[in-house]
DNA sequence: GTCTATACACCGATAGAC
DNA sequence: GTCTATCGGTGTATAGAC
């Protein structure tokens, strides 16, 4: 795997800044736009040093998803944990900044074995923390626990407010307050305002 | 617009050929691999055959676009007259054979101004053929019409059913017997077998 | 209708100078 | 740590032969 190439060490600010270019193009270009010479561009730096800190373009890309990995997990902990999680989960999820770029990774990793098995895994990690956080909250609820399962109604959430936000993102607004609404109103049903 | 280099007809089979490399090559590689060079030799021919049926790769690439969105629009249509509209609606999005690609076009809608401005009056479209379908269907469902409009209902299906295709076509399957088994507790309270 | 020939820009990656 | 120089490969697009 290691080439002979000499290369840079891993906490460097210019890695760093290598990486945030990364997202960058990404998020203005697409990921079919990725080169090493608008990345370093990006960066201020020519495009030879991205083969001094990442072997390959696609290490650079590998390691770019991984930090976000973390930091989307991290973001979902955090909802997870405040007073009413499946409401903040909502609110972080439904965030149209992160839409473009979660839809470029998505299908990146259709077609990338790296991603995709990244991805994957990503999958397993979500619902992990989402089955631990979920389930003493939703046993009150009132509804029938086999069918409204914790991971079942993440999974709704996440997936309505994905879209919600793709389509924010792209100029789309038709309808998204009807979806707000019964988002809302389901909500309120599953976690009650009083009910700590 | 029209450039100065002789083209060929619209009708030809040729033409044709073309748009299915097109799709052949955004599911099998990602949009980033769409190239001129490969689709052609998808289609056995040599690749400035392209440049005779058309006139820039844009151009291929919104022609294939366009006969996407009327296939789909078709599906829909035909799925939302059946017995159960949301149950048909739900099968029929539901398929992961066509979640990559729509993956793919989504992400790119995010930064070519083309493919943006299609996606975004295809939705309209969307909307306006789910609002004529769907409205009487749910009004002896018993829910409260003011929260559960038949787009609300129709676009969480669709978002449900597009991340669930994704994962599908990922090779993610955790949880997906769960959601399954929710939307389809919904759709038997807002479509009952009997109720014709 | 499809091909060869040609143009020029950009790509990832390496070796070695400073 | 960042640069210059250089490599072969691929990209879009055009002109003109068959």
């Amino acid at each position: 795997m290691a080439k002979k190439r000499r290369m840079g060490p891993e906490n460097a600010a210019t890695r760093i800044m290598l990486m945030d270019a990364v997202e960058a193009v990404m998020r203005g270009e697409g990921y079919a736009a990725l080169s090493a010479r608008k990345v370093a561009a990006h960066a201020g730096l020519k495009y030879q040093i991205v083969f001094y800190y990442f072997s390959t373009m696609d290490d650079l890309l590998l390691a770019t998803y991984r930090r976000r990995i973390e930091r989307v997990l991290e973001k979902i902990r955090r909802a997870l944990q405040a007073q009413r999680p499946l409401h903040a989960f909502w609110e972080a999820w439904r965030d149209p900044a992160d839409a473009a770029l979660s839809m470029e990774y998505m299908a990146l990793a259709n077609h990338n074995e790296t991603i995709r098995a990244e991805t994957i895994a990503f999958g397993e990690r979500i619902r992990r923390v989402k089955l631990g956080s979920l389930s003493d909250q939703l046993r009150r609820s009132g509804l029938d626990p086999h069918v409204f399962t914790p991971f079942a109604i993440a999974m709704a959430l996440e997936s309505v407010g994905g879209i919600l936000g793709f389509e924010d993102a792209l100029g789309i607004s038709g309808g998204h307050r009807e979806i707000e609404r019964i988002v809302k109103w389901c909500l309120e049903r599953l976690e009650p305002d009083g009910a700590v």
